[in-house]
Order: structure tokens, then sequence, then C-alpha cells
RNA sequence: GUGAAAGUAGCUCAGUUGGAUAGAGCAUCGGAUUGUGGUUCCGAGGGUCGCGGGUUCGAAUCCCGUCUUUCACCCCA
């Protein structure tokens, strides 16, 4: 019987596993340069880790099974929750600030579609500890530092950043009431998601005065924080908030990055726990759903039973960021080759000097491959080609005075050499 | 969980109004080439037409169900 693949997997065939690596490859390169250091924890939790932040609903959208032990568990959806339950369980032993990054393979039992599967790797990185804009700026950078490098311009990709202080003290003094707030953030977050009709909608069911909900919506639309004074006059809080936008602004400048940040009162987050700045990245050709986005989230690790300590932090799935890249014909995963390929003129007779060489290049450090089937040098030479080999080592006659034909394979040139001087003349392979 | 579209070889796809042993390109394997690769030429293997049922003398083709994929919704950590 065939058994397909589960539904919303993946099959990492060599070829997509180089893509794989390469991309997670870039994150980790990119994390440790911006002073990261790498964690991971299980990938199964107590289920009720995931509850306490985002409630029941959750449940239905992750994968939960019972151990032997009549435990309830789960395939952790995000390692946030993960990440505050170490930090608490060490913070008094921790030397703050923390900057950590991890590339968790994760598990959301929803349905499949377009930038979403069932099981992906998210690069998260996130700061405890900072409480300032610096550290915001911080983690931005570094996410954009990756996708700068990776060929990514302020033409490609956006970062839109907002801030929930910001929005909440509008709302109070617009007069929606602070215990409104949470169940509004989930709807407004849907400004640029949803149908612009049908936005208006959603909105006017949650805010019945349809003035406020047209104040709010005018708010959410402007493009420059100086705009805000025309919507509403801003009090001490509303000046706080913009005050912390401008010094996020003002770090990303001084970073150099800014001209891929753009201030953005629709961005929201649908997320329960964030509660200052917050942003997504996404494709400037809009095709797609956001590439990433963070924000800071200073109530976690105390609602997860620690201490009250800031943190701020940002999450890229591979999904998304792999289609763009594809998109735009920037996937570079390192060509795989062989450094030399060993091929035998009479294999029958050849062979056990062929693996000899081969194990000893192995040994010192280098790749070394030959043929399993005993086919004609042109053959062989042919396999070779197919497996990019650098290098080609020919044992033919010559073997009968200790020498072997090292090919080179771009060049095509070839010479004639002592096997004891070729293992002399050897050097170590340069590390990459 | 809801809605829509699609499913023919490993991949991309042909396949006439329902008609005979279901085709092509690419890929794979073998040969042309007994000491020289990437090109070329020749040949071979590979399909329960997603699966199950129905209509029909006859189904890849029509109908129903189901699974999978894709897209949208819910949700988005």
């Amino acid at each position: 019987m065939k058994i397909p693949p589960v539904k919303g997997t993946r099959d990492f065939y060599p070829p997509d596993m180089a893509i794989r690596n390469w991309i997670i490859d870039g994150w980790k390169k990119v994390s440790l340069r911006n002073g990261f250091e790498e964690y991971d924890g299980p990938i199964f939790e107590y289920l009720q880790m995931y509850q306490i932040k985002s409630g029941d609903e959750i449940i239905e959208q992750l994968f939960s099974f019972k151990d032997r032990g009549d435990r309830d568990l789960a395939l952790r959806p995000e390692i946030t929750p993960t990440l505050a339950r170490m930090v608490n369980q060490k913070i008094s032993s921790l030397p703050l600030p923390i900057k950590w990054f991890s590339v968790p393979r994760l598990f959301r039992a929803e349905r499949p579609q377009k930038g979403r599967l069932r099981e992906f790797f998210q690069w998260n990185v996130d700061i405890i500890g900072v409480e300032g804009a610096l550290a915001d700026a911080e983690v931005i950078f570094c996410a954009l530092d990756y996708l700068r490098e990776v060929g990514l311009t302020p033409r490609d990709i956006v970062v839109k950043i907002s801030s929930r202080k910001l929005l909440a003290s509008i709302l109070e003094k617009m007069g929606i009431a602070d215990k409104r707030l949470e169940s509004l953030y989930p709807v407004l977050d849907k400004k640029d998601k949803a149908p612009e009709g049908e936005f208006k909608q959603m909105l006017n069911k949650k805010v019945a005065d349809a003035k406020i909900a047209d104040k709010i919506q005018e708010f959410m639309e402007i493009k420059v924080i100086s705009d805000i004074k025309k919507i509403i006059e801003p009090d001490d809080k509303i000046n706080e908030a913009i005050d912390k936008i401008a010094v996020l602004f003002d770090w990303l400048k001084r970073m150099g990055v800014v001209e891929y940040c753009q201030f953005d009162p629709g961005i929201v987050r649908g997320l329960a726990y964030y509660t200052d700045i917050v942003y997504e990245i996404y494709d400037k050709r809009g095709e797609l759903r956001a590439i990433g986005g963070g924000g800071r989230y200073d109530d976690l690790l105390k609602q997860f039973g620690g201490p009250e300590v800031p943190a701020t932090g940002f999450g890229m799935g591979d999904c998304v960021l792999g289609l763009m890249l594809e998109e735009r014909g920037l996937l570079k995963p390192k060509p795989t080759g062989t450094d030399y390929f060993i091929a035998c003129v009479e294999p029958e007779q050849t062979l056990q000097d062929a693996v000899k060489i081969v194990a000893e290049l192995r040994t010192k450090g280098y790749s070394a491959d030959f043929s399993y089937k005993s086919a004609s040098l042109s053959r062989q030479l042919k396999q070779a080609s197919a497996q990019n080999a650098k290098k080609c080592i020919i044992l033919g006659d010559e073997l009968k005075n200790n020498e072997l034909v090292v090919k080179d394979m771009t060049t095509s040139k070839q010479k004639r050499i002592k096997i004891d001087a070729f293992f002399a003349e050897l050097n170590p392979p340069k590390a990459d």
C-alpha cells in the first residue's frame, strides 16, 4: 500500500534540502554577527503552555496528544512560550540583556494555503531585559541585515511599524474603554488584510458610534506620525508613544536601514501579548502575506510566572520567504560537488587501488567518490561531470609505475604524477 | 471548520462528440565510444488516467462519493 505524505508537510529531496539549509544557514550567520546566541527547546511542551497566552481557540490550531502518563502535550506552534519558560527558569543567573535566536521547526494544524504549511521553520530573534527602542531597532536591523544580504532592497520589501501603546492611548482618548481594546485589536489588524468594505463593516460592528469608527479608520490610514495631530489632540500618553516611535526611527536611521521602514498605524498584529512597538515585513508587490513580524512583549515573562522583564523580538517563517526569494531568483543554494572523482580504466583490476585512494583523500578532508559500476572510463567521467567533480583521478596503465593521472574538470588539463608525490603535494582543503 | 477549482509517466503537459494496445518533451537507465566528461544520436523501462462506486455495449472523458493539491475564508503565534 502506498502511503502519501501527510497534508501540509514537505519532503526535502537533496535540492530542496540545499535550499532549506541555505536559508537557515543565512539566518544563523546573520544572527551570530548581530550578537545573538542560539538556543533551542523541546519540540513538544505541555498543552497548557499555549493556552496561557492565547486561550482555548488556539488548541484547535495545534497538534496535541496525550502521552502514556495521560499528560496533555502539544507540538510547539511557536517558540516564544518555550523561550519565556527557559528564561524564567534561569532568570536570576542569566546575565542581562539576553540576546538569543533560534530556528525551531514548528507545527500548526491549520489548513495549508499559499505560504502556510502545517510544518515549517521559523527564525526567531529576541532581546530580553532592554526597555528602550534601541533593542527593537537592533532586532529589526537583524531581520533587515539578512533580507538585505540575500538581495532584497527597499524597493522589494517594507517594514511597517506601529505601536500598540500609541493605538491604545489614541483609542482611549477617543473614548474606547481599556477593557475593550484586546477584543478590538484583532479587528483593527484586518485593516489592510480584509477587503476595504468588509473592514469597515467589522469595525462598525465593534464600535457602535459611527463617528468614532470613522476616526479610528482615519487614524489608521495616516502616513506620517505628525498627522496624528490632525485627527486628535495628543495627550501625554500619546506623546510618549509618539516619542518612542521617533526614537526607534532615529536608531534605524543611524543603522542605515530606515529606507526599509515606514510608520503604518494599520499594523496591529492579532496576538494579545504585544505591548508596544509592533511591525510586519511585507513584500512590496503585495501578493504574499507578511514575511515576518514582531514587536515588544513586556508582560509575557510575568504571565509565565516570572518577574517583570521587558522583551522584544521577531519571527520569520521559511515558507513565505522561500516563495518570495524564488519569485525573484534570489535562491542561491551552495552548489554541490565532489573534490575528487576516481575513475578506473580497468575497474576489475584497479577498483581496490581506487577505493584506497578515495579513503585516503576522505581521511585528509577532501570529498572523494568513485563508481560502483564496472563501467567504461567515458561513462565514469560522465558520472564525475554529473556529480560536479572538480578533479578526476584516472587510474590506468601508469599505476604500474605508481603513477596516476589528475584531470582538472574545468580546464580539461591533466598531468601524470607519482602517487606519493600527489599526496605529498596535497594541501589541507580550504575551509568554507 | 466553510467555500471554489484542479488531479493523465518522477516532472511539465497532449489526449477530438464517450470508441480499439493512453502519447510527447524533460528526467532516469542502457548503447553508439575497449584511455577521456558536459554536446549529439539510437534504444529501453516507467501509467489501475488519485481512489471507490454509478451510467453505458464501451469511461482518462459523463454522474456521485472520497482523498490530495491549489486558492479564498476562519485564524495567523
